[in-house]
DNA sequence: CGAACGGTTGACCAATATCAATTATAGTGG
DNA sequence: CCACTATAATTGATATTGGTCAACCGTTCG
């Protein structure tokens, strides 16, 4: 309850801190969200000694690319990023959308090379952990450890529901889960569950969902028809939760 | 090399000391493909002394089931299970298949109970690592954790490229693409890549895949037709494993 | 031996993709 | 700041892949 009260104001105190980019993670706002959370103190002194952060990244900007040599994890300080994997004949699956305080480049550990391309979706910025160094340092930290053990564990289960969404959903199924998994992850951020901005263009929904762009399109206007939602561009509102919850599958 | 005469006899090994029951992992023949590979001997004594050895499981037997308290996770020792997910209304996902050496329940580490089933899919045994014990034994076993992490990790990426097989690919190409990850599966397990046995009902193919089981079917024999493939019943045939490759997109 | 299950094959249909045209929105340079 | 252009989104018409329904065959197991 007093969690909520400090989550609330998570983001703007994180584009304060952007301008200055010396935020400790003892002081980040994310902390509730991201990974130094149950570390000591000590431990995550020695932690914020590795993690670099980095610039900006503008809309479309490459934050590692798939095949490129594996160098950090990356967890979202602000904005949002999507990951693809591409098959050979260029066909790419939109994998994920990541929001602060969430991973980047996990499904790279067991590789010396990224599998997937990270891009922002709109001006971003991420904390960079050089995964050499993050290694050596989470060796002597079993706290941390054990976060990037739930982080994966987390990320791997929240796929198999995605597995779930493509291979036994309807369009509008998919959609529906993918507004409701959306607002879940906004409000856990401090943000409103039901009325927030889609960082990620149609297309990208679309691809996400293995569907087509227009199919997107066509169940936004049949959801708002039935007042079930109100979308104008990339804002939307969830008018009936409850509703919409039954129509998830 | 070498490694590949010791990888050959596997499975009969590990058939053999089923019997048993009592074979440590130093001496198991699945140790290249298994949790301790990398672990020094006192490391592995250690390991030895949490690891449960369960008796054999019968073909649609429960390892565990969905809501169920986590216990362990598990090592497939010999056959082979499937995973599920479910929604509301009962439909379920068969979101992976698990041969020896093969690890399930790693997308349950972040609760603390599983959010799938596992179910086996023929006669099958599995080695248990009850979680407490795992996560103490694992905080003076870094090479353990680094295990952990990499089998997450591979879990993962091997994830988001099935998410590209449902989203982006055709019937064919999402069949033929799964015959090959298996074949590359088979032979890393020191069986033919060529020639082997499913272990799993079309109808679980399908249902993995995103496809009704007619499909499944119907391909099946369009491949054979095309002397792609030799099916007869569960066992199969990669008649021509460069061709099918151009297939799988 | 018969029942039950798993698999194959065929005919038909529906959901959703594709193609095409139109309208918003947003980014850019004068 | 506005106009212009490029990009994104919507909407409609049509096509197609793969799903559904149904009948049939083979194998396995009691």
């Amino acid at each position: 309850m007093g969690q909520a009260d400090s989550l609330l104001p998570l983001i703007k105190d994180v584009a304060k801190a952007e301008q200055a980019q010396t935020l400790a993670c003892q002081s980040c706002a994310l902390y509730r969200l991201c990974l130094p959370l149950g570390l000591h103190r000590e431990d995550l002194v020695a932690l914020d000694q590795i993690i670099r952060r980095r610039d900006s990244f503008r809309r479309g900007q490459r934050l590692f690319e798939s095949g490129c040599d594996l160098t950090s994890l990356y967890v979202v300080r602000s904005g949002a990023f999507k990951t693809t994997v591409s098959a050979k004949d260029g066909r790419e699956q939109v994998t994920g959308f990541y929001f602060p305080g969430e991973f980047i480049g996990l499904d790279a550990l067991h590789l010396n090379t990224y599998p997937s391309t990270a891009r922002a979706l709109e001006l971003s910025s991420v904390c960079a952990l050089p995964f050499d160094k993050l290694q050596m340092v989470s060796k002597s930290i079993p706290a941390l450890q054990h976060q990037l053990l739930t982080r994966l564990s987390r990320a791997l289960s929240d796929d198999k529901d995605l597995l779930l969404s493509l291979g036994q959903k309807s369009a509008e199924e998919k959609l529906v889960t993918f507004l409701i998994a959306l607002s879940t992850r906004f409000s856990e951020r401090g943000f409103s569950a039901y009325n927030f901005q889609l960082p990620m263009s149609r297309g990208d929904i679309a691809n996400h969902l293995g569907l087509a762009l227009e199919t997107v399109s066509r169940i936004f206007t049949r959801l708002q028809q039935a007042d079930l939602i109100a979308v104008q561009g990339k804002s939307l509102t969830l008018l009936q939760p409850e509703a919409l919850q039954t129509k998830a599958g």
